[in-house]
DNA sequence: CCCAAATGTATCCGAACGAAGACATTCGCG
DNA sequence: CGCGAATGTCTTCGTTCGGATACATTTGGG
């Protein structure tokens, strides 16, 4: 799924915590964050911090890429 | 690529704006933030907004995904 | 070498964060 | 229906953010 905004991200999150059933104060112990968090994520909240997105991703095996987006060949690709 | 940590994601958009030959200067301009911001974004902020990330990797043309949000069964992917 | 641009570092500031706790409402289930 | 769990809202508080500015260092071209 792509994510162009925090709102997508929020309703991923959202859809995987109740597919693993767990409650939001499941979650944010398993993130280590606080419920409120969890609750404002899943609503969308676009100043959330970086690191515990993707720590919260992670708890919930659900982990982000980045995609190439143009027709750039990579030609030389070295890493 | 695949994204665990925020210095993971420093590191794609520092590689992106290099080829695209934009300063810390004219990609602060382009996203809207300051060129501090992208500096400290470039070596792995961690409690960097959400939304200005995804603001950044608009204007570079590195979209971000997320695993299927099906139940899909993968190789090692037990819960 | 010299100069200019780019990058990195430090400080100040107002604004927002995220934690914690209390509380109301809603929902599911026996 | 009645109860407990889950969700959502609000407030307070200390911490950190991100913008702005100034300055040091590094880098590359002429």
């Amino acid at each position: 799924m792509q994510i162009r905004a925090p709102l997508d991200l929020g309703l991923v999150i959202r859809d995987r915590r109740r597919e693993l059933k767990l409650s939001q104060t499941d979650l944010a112990r398993k993130v280590g964050v606080g419920r409120q968090w969890i609750l404002a994520m899943e609503h969308g909240k676009s100043r959330a911090e970086l690191g515990l997105v993707l720590r919260t991703l992670y708890v919930l095996d659900r982990p982000l890429t980045v995609g190439r987006g143009d027709s750039f060949p990579r030609s030389g690709d070295d890493t």
